[in-house]
DNA sequence: ATTCTGCAGAACGAGTTAGCTATATCGCTA
DNA sequence: TAGCGATATAGCTAACTCGTTCTGCAGAAT
């Protein structure tokens, strides 16, 4: 840690920027919104963990690695969380760090 | 334009987060907030109009090119205004058009 | 123990982006 | 009209993004 510079600070929102910057990636943030509704059913309660990386990838449209890095990307800026549960890997959205990427981007 | 589908605004909403997406763009927005502040003098008034190219690319650190091609991006995205005049092209922020943009991200 | 399933990494190719130099355009001035 | 200064475009290269397939690894089930 110990960032002094605003470079460094500017080097995240720029990632986070970046990892919004995707019509995929905004789509996985929109449907993480209500997992239930927008995945198959889970395992009970598992929902509440968001969904897992195999159906955001059917529905993606995508290959299961480019799913994967999307997933990677969205986790790496702060903006999901990944639970390992059971052999599965469920996200879900990380409402406090888009929270503060908005507050962020609010004083543009 | 009778939009049917999210498709279009996902991509509009998309170019803006690439224009934003991006350090020297993000400079130049928060430069652009106090032209005189951060530029040399110019002509009187004119600072009301922004920054011309030459002293934001000077201040960029890149070639003219550069700096102009970065400036056209914000300007398609509907980020910045530009005004001609005297033969300069002076570039300012569009404030409604970021306000927009701020106001999308914050459905997120 | 072996096998099967879900996820992640490696390696590759196509398309995009960002930088440069060189050249063209455009508006003002003489 | 000719010339000059400020911008924009063209053309090139290097680096990055995003897609793919193939491979590796960890945990569950048989």
């Amino acid at each position: 840690m110990t960032e002094e510079s605003t470079a460094e600070h500017s080097t995240e929102l720029e990632a986070q920027l970046k990892a919004i910057a995707s019509q995929r990636r905004l789509l996985i943030l929109e449907w993480l919104k209500d997992p239930e509704a927008n995945f198959p059913p889970q395992e009970h309660g598992d929902n509440e963990h968001g969904a897992c990386n195999l159906f955001i990838v059917e529905r993606l449209g995508v290959s299961q690695p480019a799913g994967s890095r999307h997933l990677r990307i969205l986790t790496d800026a702060g903006l999901v969380i990944p639970t390992r549960r059971k052999g599965w890997v469920y996200y879900r959205r990380n409402e406090r760090g888009i929270a503060e990427l908005i507050a962020r981007i609010g004083k543009l």
